[in-house]
DNA sequence: TGTACATCAGTGAACGCGCGTTCACTGATGTAC
DNA sequence: TGTACATCAGTGAACGCGCGTTCACTGATGTAC
C-alpha cells in the first residue's frame, strides 16, 4: 500500500497474499512468481530474497492457508455456547465455508499432496487444524459408553472425508453436476446425522 | 508403435494418451501440448488439428477419464452375483481403486471444475459414472419401508462425497498425513457401514 | 482398371511471450564504538 | 550524539528456455468418372 521507498518492509508476506489473489483468479497453474512480484510492487527478482524457489512460495501459501483454515474451524467449534453436536454442525458448515471463501488456500492446501510430505512445518500446520475437527469428534462421541464407541480417530477420519468431499464435489464453485441444488451444509449436516445415529447417537433428524 | 509414415492413423486418442501419462508424471501443469506431440512421435502443430487448443485437449482426456471411471465403476457393481450391500462396498472400494491407479485421469476429472460446467461432452460423461453410484444406493435402501426412506439422491450424494473425500485424503499418494495406514478401503467401508446403520440398514459390522 | 482431383492429416519453421532464476549492483538500516 | 561499517532487502538487466499457436506447405488417401 504506503509506498516505503526502497524497503518494502514485509514483503515476504505481501508476495504469499499476492500469490493467492493470482491463484483465486487463474487456478493454481496461472500463477507465477513473476506475476507476484509485480503485484507486490517489486522486482521479478525480489521474491528470491524470501524463498529459494517457486514451490516454496506455494508452500507458504499452503501454510498460510491451514492456519487461516484451523482458526475458522476453532473459532466455528469453539464460537458459542454449543451443544457439542451442534459444534460438530459448525465445525462442518466452516469446513465447507472455507473452501468456498478461500478457493486459492484450498487448492494450495490440498491440490499437491507431494508438497504436504516434503514440507514439515506444512505438515504441523495441517496438523493443527486437523485436530479440532478430532477433539470435535471425541466429545460427540463422549456419552457413548466405551465398549461401543468406534475408535475416535477412525470417526474423525469419516468426518473428515465427508465434509472434504462434500465441499470438493458440492460446494461452491464446484461443478454441480446440473443437479438440484441441495446447499452444501444442508447435504453435510444430514450425512453426519444419518453416520451418528448409525454410531448410536441420536441427534434430531429434521 | 509402428511407424505408420506420413499419417499416423489414430493421432486423436495417442494424444490423449500421452497427455495422460505426462499428467500422471509431472502433476496437470506439467503438461504441455507440444511435449504430448513429441511423445506421440510428431510435429508440435499436429495436434491442432484434432483440439481447438490446450484446454480442449484437457477435456478430452476428462472425458475419457470418466468414461473409464464408469467402466470401473460398473464392472465392479455387477460383477460378481453380490448382495446390493456387498456391491455398495465393492463400488466404493472400485472408487478408491481407480484413484490411485489413475491419479492423472482423476486430476483432470476432478481438478478443473470450470472445466466441468463448460464442456457438455464432459458433463454427460461425469453423469453416466455417478448413475451407476445412485442405481447402487438405490438398490441398497429398497428393503426400507418408502415412509422411513431418505431421498435416495441424497443418499447418493453422502455416498459419493464420503467416498471422494476418502479418496483425495487417504488415498494411495495422498499425503495420509502421518497418520497410521488405515487403509482407504477399511476406511470408506466402516464410514459406510456406520451411516447404512444410520440409515435404518443393518450390515454386520466386522 | 486407371487417372484426376478434392480432401485432409501432418510438416517444419517461425512468432512473440512470459517464465524461473542468476548476477553484480545499490541503497537503506541498524549496530559498535 | 555522531560516524564507520556490516548487513541485507530490493534492483534491473540479462540468460536460456519451452510454450501455445499460426502459417503456407506437402504428402497420402480415397473417391468420381
Amino acid at each position: 500500500m504506503s509506498k516505503r521507498g526502497y524497503h518494502h518492509g514485509d514483503l515476504r508476506n505481501a508476495l504469499i497474499e499476492a500469490a493467492r489473489s493470482l491463484i483465486a483468479e487463474n487456478g493454481p497453474s496461472g500463477f507465477s512468481v513473476a506475476e507476484a512480484a509485480r503485484k507486490a510492487g517489486v522486482s521479478p527478482a525480489a521474491p528470491y530474497r524470501h524463498f529459494k524457489d517457486r514451490d516454496a512460495l506455494i508452500s507458504a501459501v499452503a501454510i498460510e492457508g491451514f492456519n487461516a483454515f484451523a482458526d475458522a474451524l476453532e473459532t466455528a467449534w469453539s464460537g458459542a455456547d454449543l451443544t457439542p453436536l451442534r459444534a460438530l454442525d459448525a465445525l462442518g458448515a466452516a469446513y465447507l465455508e472455507f473452501a468456498a471463501r478461500e478457493p486459492a488456500y484450498f487448492v494450495a492446501m490440498f491440490g499437491t499432496p507431494t508438497l504436504l510430505e516434503q514440507d514439515a512445518a506444512l505438515c504441523r500446520a495441517a496438523d493443527r487444524a486437523f485436530a479440532v475437527l478430532t477433539r470435535a469428534v471425541e466429545l460427540v462421541a463422549a456419552p457413548l459408553p466405551p465398549s461401543q464407541r468406534p475408535p475416535v480417530l477412525m470417526m474423525a477420519h469419516h468426518f473428515w472425508a465427508l465434509a472434504h468431499g462434500t465441499a470438493v464435489l458440492f460446494g461452491d464453485g464446484a461443478a454441480q453436476n446440473g443437479r438440484a441444488p441441495i446447499a452444501a451444509t444442508e447435504l453435510l449436516e444430514s450425512g453426519v446425522a444419518l453416520y451418528l445415529r448409525g454410531v448410536g447417537i441420536l441427534p434430531d433428524l429434521d
